[in-house]
DNA sequence: TTCCAATCGGACGGTTTCGATCCGATTGCC
DNA sequence: GGCAATCGGATCGAAACCGTCCGATTGGAA
């Protein structure tokens, strides 16, 4: 249930990317510079962003890469995807690799799916421009506008959460 | 973005016990038996979530485990933290191990405590109780309600996926 | 009371995946 | 036409994960 230092490190590297602009064309050189993620790591992280779509390449001298759209058309789950593969809580929640050993009787898997929709709904909702914004005002985050809402009645669980944290608390 | 195979086995596991009733004792190898996990397997993983506190063990002839309380009271999350540490998608989110390079002018780090909360919300919103029971009927779940808001216009890549992995095909 | 059998708990090694590095291929500028 | 800067793929070391084995503990039966 944590991603990979290589995504966490493509996330960083996309903010800087989007806090430069759009439209401006930057090298791995630069971004490495910036962030502090070593350069060949940053070289690799950035042509695989570059295969899954995210970046547009261009090589020679001046190349580089730059955004392949709007910071507001690349989300979170995006990123992850393009670094770490296809979000999946369990194998089995990927299609086609259904590896489990209770194949189809497992009566748990249904609502893993769902679990993992969730989740994945969570990171889709979080754009590029909202991690490339400074977070100097504590502006309500209009992406994660269901987190503030209480998930009691119509969209939460009807049954009190366990240890007591909630998702309250979380925003500032 | 995945949850290694402990915590899937783990999960599996509670569910089975659950079903089986919270106050019947169960042996590890029962459990083992019924979820297809290998015994000593199973085994660790029981006394992995007895430490937690989600069990209670018994030694001797007759031992065994049972839930330390009501499935309503025993969540996704408190399952996977047992098995798997606490939940963290980064490194820096989880408190006093920041070993980010970027220390303290991070620009990403605020944002994504608010995203490892929301996924952790997540997690916490889905009870035991839930995991366990038969979705016989394909009953709308009503907790998970804003996923099927569109985060976006478009939420998907508006150009041919890379690995053709969609987000349509896990909801059913 | 003594023995036994069933169970939990901790320690060890094989395997896969991850993370960082190096070198070749390609392209624009001089 | 040469050069320099950059991307792209291949390679290697390391860590974590996963599975297995053996010892410690306890309740029941004789």
């Amino acid at each position: 249930m944590r991603l990979t230092s290589l995504a966490d490190y493509a996330v960083v590297m996309m903010a800087a990317a989007a806090r430069h602009g759009a439209g401006t064309r930057l090298s791995a050189t630069l971004l490495a510079g910036e962030t502090g993620v070593p350069l060949p790591t940053a070289q690799k992280l950035m042509g695989r962003l570059a295969a899954a779509g995210l970046l547009t390449s261009a090589r020679g001298t001046g190349g580089g890469f730059q955004l392949a759209r709007g910071a507001d058309g690349i989300s979170l789950a995006d990123i992850i995807e393009a670094v770490e593969g296809p979000i999946a809580m369990t194998t089995c929640v990927d299609e086609a690799r259904s590896d489990c050993a209770l194949d189809g009787h497992c009566q748990v898997k249904p609502h893993l799916s769902i679990v993992n929709g969730a989740v994945r709904g969570a990171l889709q909702g979080v754009s590029l421009a909202i991690l490339a914004s400074t977070p100097a005002r504590p502006e309500p985050v209009e992406g994660l506008s269901f987190l503030s809402t209480t998930p009691k009645e119509g969209q939460g669980f009807d049954e009190p959460s366990p240890n007591g944290v909630g998702v309250s608390g979380i925003l500032p």
